[in-house]
Order: C-alpha cells, then sequence, then structure tokens
DNA sequence: AAAAAATAGTTTGACATTTAATCACTTCAG
DNA sequence: CTGAAGTGATTAAATGTCAAACTATTTTTT
C-alpha cells in the first residue's frame, strides 16, 4: 500500500473512532445531566462507590484528571452534601473523601441508569463486534506518551 | 447469553472505547498545544482551510460545538491575528470567518504535523483493523438522540 | 405594512480543565 | 534538631464548554 493510502486509511478511522465515540459520550452523559451530575462528579461519585472511601490524589488517577481539578470537582460535590472530607489525622497533608448517605443514594440510582444506556448504545453492536472493538481499543490505549 | 452477561460485555468495550479514544487525543491533541492552538481551534482553523471561509453557524457544526462556544473560540483567534470576521453585506446577521495568511502558515504546518501523529497513532493496528474499527465506531455514530 | 416567527451571533453563569505557583505537612540527611 | 526535599491539597489564571437569555436582523403571516 502506498503511504499516501496508509496515511488516508488512518485518517479515516481516527474521525470514525472519534465520530463514535463523541456520539455514546453524548447520549450516556444526558443520564448523568438528567441526574445533575456532571461526568467528572460522576466519576468521582462512582469511584467512591466501587472503591471505598479514598484521598483525592487517588480519585484523581482513578479519573484520569489534575488534582487541582479534584479539588474543585469535590468542593461542588461537598456543597450538594454528596460527598464529605475527612482530614487524615496520621497525615494531615491528606483528605479522605467519603459518599454521604445522600451521595450513595445518588450515585447508586445514576449508576443503574448510566448502566443501561451503554448497554443500549454499545447493543447496536454484535457481541462479536464489541469484543473486536475492545481487543483494537486496547491497543490503541496501550502506548505511552 | 444471560443478561447479565451481556452488560458486563457491553461495558467492558465501553470503556475500552473511551479509553482508546482519549489516549489518541491526549497524543495527539499535544501537536496542537505545541503549535499554541487547543483542539477547538485546530478544529475551527482546519475547517476553514478545508472548506473555505464560512459563517460561524456552519463552523459551529463543522466541529460540533455550540455556536456560543464558537464565538469565543474566534473572538481568542482573531486576537492571534489567525482567522477574521467579515460582516455579511447581504444578511447582516452572518459573519463570514477567514483565515488570514498568518492563520493559513499556522494551520497548514500544523496539520501536516498533526496527521503524521494519527497515522503514527493507528499505524499500531494493522491496516485490516483499522478498517474494522472504522466500520464498527461508524455504527455507533449513526444514532440520533 | 405590522406582528410574529425564525435565525445568527453575543453574552452570561456555572462548571470543567490544565499548568504553575503556593501552602501545609512530613520525611530525611546531616 | 533543623533545614531541605518531597508530597497532598489548594489557589489562580487562561481557556473551553453548554444552556439559556438576549440582540439584531430577516422572513413569514396575517
Amino acid at each position: 500500500m502506498k503511504e499516501d493510502a496508509k496515511t488516508k486509511l488512518a485518517l479515516n478511522s481516527y474521525t470514525k473512532l472519534m465520530r463514535g465515540a463523541e456520539s455514546v459520550t453524548v447520549r450516556v452523559g444526558r443520564k448523568m445531566s438528567d441526574a445533575g451530575l456532571t461526568i467528572s462528579q460522576f466519576g468521582v461519585l462512582e469511584a467512591l462507590l466501587h472503591k471505598g472511601p479514598m484521598c483525592q490524589r487517588d480519585v484523581a488517577s482513578k479519573i484520569l484528571k489534575s488534582t487541582g481539578n479534584i479539588t474543585l470537582v469535590i468542593d461542588n460535590l461537598e456543597k450538594q452534601g454528596l460527598v464529605r472530607r475527612e482530614r487524615s489525622l496520621e497525615d494531615r497533608r491528606f483528605c479522605t473523601v467519603l459518599l454521604t448517605e445522600k451521595g450513595r443514594a445518588l450515585i447508586e440510582a445514576t449508576f443503574a441508569e448510566v448502566e443501561a444506556a451503554i448497554a443500549a448504545e454499545m447493543g447496536v453492536l454484535t457481541d462479536e463486534e464489541q469484543e473486536t472493538l475492545g481487543r483494537i481499543c486496547k491497543k490503541l490505549g496501550l502506548r505511552e506518551g
């Protein structure tokens, strides 16, 4: 294959990848905003639900965002009474972030809806296509840089 | 297949799709920020380069952003002298957005780099994988809602 | 022609995001 | 023990993002 055609193929599949991912993100994200949560807020609550309380640094790495960002996201969640900060006593640099009851109820309900939405989105693909997509995307994500 | 396993498969391929897309976006985006452009700014300049001058509404739909957003992005590009607005004389509601010479030079150089980066990213996949990925992602992007 | 509807763009307000600077606290070396 | 270096969190500044309200202009209705 000529270099030119190779580049064309790459650009083409890149564009479809981005459009497809964006498309799914928007539609799934709607479930989160219906619950009054942004994507980041959802990510934080979901991490706390499934991994338990953790410090902000861990939250940040879990949802792939900067720690500066997390401070603000957690500020906003705290204002809504969905999470609570606890300054660690052993090492006072750390904050442990915990779900409140209200936060737990909200994320449990919302997570179920989001999960259903994801299943519906991916459901337009056959099982085999989903497996293939997963395998190919994993290759794309592996590289460091 | 049980419903539960189906959901699991969907969540799994969804996660890999998002991680893969994010990963590629970050690495390709680095080429843009090296040129002092944000992803949105790059998108606007690229549209103008390849489609010619157009009004803001068309720019917005081209890069899938809101018109309120485009106003700001173009404001910032204009400040940097990369684009120019011209209020249409036939219908004064429209602004035509044009590349300046400086803008054209910058986007031509940057586009070449980005194109190369995309080719490199997608190059970890075989040609067949790229075709398959494109086909599957297209299915994901088609639905409305 | 006047009123109503539609359209392009702008503004505003709330949140997100990154990078870099800074603060608070802990650890470690001398 | 004390000063330096390291680490978690916060803050600040710049940009982006959307939705919703608003302005200006044009088109459509009546």
